[in-house]
DNA sequence: ATGCACGTTGCATATGTTGCAACGCGAAGG
DNA sequence: CCTTCGCGTTGCAACATATGCAACGTGCAT
């Protein structure tokens, strides 16, 4: 809509990738050169690039702070954090919470394992939107057309050999997840890891975030983990209950 | 210097303290409802920001990707990483690791302790700068113009009755930092929890990041925390100098 | 010294942004 | 049921502003 801001906004993605010079935002804007300085100029006065001493620019230290201050914000996560530690307190194993949004699904939080192994994922980052359990479980609860839209134009990578291989399959899995009302994703990441997930509902029924426990098969097999899925599922259910009292506004008594 | 551009970063530090509707952005802009409507809208097509379904805004998904990638391709993180890792399999304490960016010092990794206990810290959650052992050690190494300008126009809250009190007491502390090589937090920020940390430096001898090591009191004692500090500097050393190798561009060889 | 590669600046042009006023729409209230 | 209010949305004309150009700096290499 707004032609500058646009332009402005298309260097941040760019940047992400890595650190650019003037003139190759420039060739990748489409504009000359002395356009894209003066987008950089602005996007550095709010901290959201930085120039480092070789000239370049990255992306600032700003973002982080918005994405962090955002997310401390974020409603079912303040209500959900607790729930989490507690299960966690019980269990031992990684607890992700992951919400959607317009084609994304992110972690908004991560309690890590009391056991000593490391599991790859941070907060912010995307999930692996075709195979993970979190993934599966806000997906499902969209509306069909949007599903199947968004199915299509995803893509599938083998990460393994139990990872989702295509659009009709991973259609078919959203069903069976829809129906179950939970959902698993075992080994289709990382070959060693499983995963069982629980949605989250607000107050009008709709999925509004999905919690998820993972393990690695060193610690425990899949039926073990998948024997915690009761405990698993009443937590869920707690936060549900708590966050569909306030939806809305976090003010209203 | 983009009216255009300013405007519409402006309204994302609003959006973080939390949604707002259209008229509330106008307002805080002050800026016609048209001007504000289009300038969000541009930021939604982005991914910038959520219309969540009370039609209010607040930030959206794409910006935590953004922070997230962006802080994945600094160079620092990607080899100060497998060091931290090495320095927490022998002590087990949580480990930070922050870099400073005008005005500002933001944790850019962070290794959980193998103790059960948690500590309120985040990636790109912005430092409590007044007393962290990392913002005293990359502050320190500034000219000292800066130091000063920074420091006067810094709050000194009083987390606990440890705090950095005031400018003054701030500039003698990073006096001494600067002298001595290292940087301690005892009870600065929370009462129970101490620190030590060291800096990273890069080819040209500047500080470049900084480490630290926290551990809580029922966990070890300032003093035993403090018998760390060669292993700490140690890995600190290790970590710049195999920083300095590459510090300008990753792919040169 | 000379050339090259990049970042930077001043300026005239026209393009894109702005505020306005009017419209739509749902909620609240008589 | 109609009116009023609050808020988001749209089309348009006026003008501010972003744009590309060409020229100038600056550091680095030859």
């Amino acid at each position: 809509m707004s032609q500058t801001v646009d332009r402005a906004l298309r260097i941040l993605p760019l940047l992400a990738e890595g650190p650019a010079n003037l003139e190759q935002v420039a060739t990748r804007l489409d504009v000359h050169k002395s356009t894209a300085l003066r987008l950089l100029r602005t996007l550095h006065e709010h901290g959201m690039v930085y120039r480092q001493e070789d000239q370049r620019y990255r992306l600032g230290a700003r973002l982080f702070a918005l994405a962090q201050q955002a997310m401390e914000t974020l409603d079912v996560r303040e209500i959900a954090h607790p729930h989490l530690l507690t299960l966690n307190e019980k269990i031992g194993h990684t607890i992700h919470l992951a919400v959607y949004e317009e084609g994304e699904v992110v972690y908004i939080d991560k309690v890590e394992s009391r056991y000593p192994v490391r599991m790859y994922s941070r907060i912010g980052k995307p999930v692996a939107i075709t195979v993970a359990a979190v993934a599966k479980l806000l997906l499902a609860d969209l509306p069909e057309a949007e599903r199947r839209s968004i199915a299509e134009r995803l893509e599938y990578p083998k990460y393994t050999a139990r990872s989702t291989p295509d659009a009709a399959a991973f259609l078919t899995e959203l069903l069976r997840v829809r129906d179950q009302g939970w959902a698993t994703d075992l080994g289709g990441h990382e070959e060693s890891i499983n995963c069982v997930g629980a949605p989250i509902r607000g107050a009008d029924g709709r999925i509004a975030a999905a919690m998820s426990v993972s393990a690695p098969n060193v610690v425990v097999t899949a039926d073990e983990l998948l024997k915690l899925r009761p405990l698993i599922l009443r937590t869920a259910e707690a936060i549900s209950r708590e966050y569909s009292g306030n939806t809305v506004s976090k003010d209203t008594p």
